[in-house]
DNA sequence: TATCTGTTATATTATATATATAACAGATAT
DNA sequence: ATATCTGTTATATATATAATATAACAGATA
């Protein structure tokens, strides 16, 4: 049978299996992606665990960790029976943990790109052509 | 015995030994943000894979392993005998293949961040202040 | 000669990741 | 009502990764 979300999610979807970063984490920044490209929209839903399982070809567990990981990140909300749908993002999302956290892993970032020849201008250059990017789909 | 490189590296090492990020992990990172911060300057000494091992309470071969990371990636040499000492970081070290994988990692933090409602404006804002803290030490 | 260096090898333990089955309870469609 | 779908939970297993523990080697040094 035909599934509008499987269509979707597939169009979004890029997963490498040979990567050292795990599955349920590639799914997680590529459905996060998504969203931030207007690709997924709110109140759109995602396929359910299993059939996403499916399509991907993966375990329904492993989506289910993805979706959990979303669920209490604010991104999606499950609605038992009525299925997975993308939340309208929120300013409530921009919690202290997570600055905090976006502020360690920008610093490790710039620390090794500073030592290896990126300047300030570069990286801002680099950072504001990829919210660029983003924001083509609006 | 007194050691002055690990004296100077127990100043820059902050471990947490509670986190998902794995030691030899954090090791490269914040030896990288010493070298980035001028805390480690080109042609100091780190201490010996067994030393360091000591200094933190750690197996020798988590240490060898960041060591072995390092010294791949250019931030160090490893003289046998002579000991391990800082380069002076080299434009050679911007390859082709860090650049795309800084973007990579860019891109999931950013689009993370604008789903949250982080502007690009913020996000620059707050990278430069990082870049601003990295140069304190000059 | 004794001691330090990086390096390599092997083994063990603990944890994380992914998978496989199974079951439960609520909702929906036929 | 019965079958089917939903998210969720539980349990078990296989594999990979991370960290540790010992040991040994070869080169350099005190």
């Amino acid at each position: 049978m035909y599934n509008v979300e499987s269509e979707m999610i597939r169009m979004i979807l890029n997963l490498d299996f040979e990567s050292e970063i795990p599955i349920y984490q590639q799914l997680r920044s590529q459905i996060i992606e998504g969203i931030a490209m207007k690709k997924l929209k709110p109140g759109e839903t995602l396929p359910s665990v299993r059939q996403m399982a499916s399509d991907i070809g993966i375990n329904m567990h492993t989506v289910n960790k993805t979706y959990t990981l979303l669920k209490q990140d604010g991104f999606i909300t499950v609605h038992r029976q009525k299925g997975v749908t993308v939340n309208k993002m929120n300013k409530s999302m921009l919690t202290d943990e997570y600055l905090s956290r976006l502020k360690q892993n920008l610093r490790i970032l710039i620390a090794e790109a500073a030592c290896r020849g990126v300047n300030k201008d570069n990286f801002t250059e680099t950072s504001l052509e990829i919210f660029s990017y983003l924001k083509k789909g609006e």
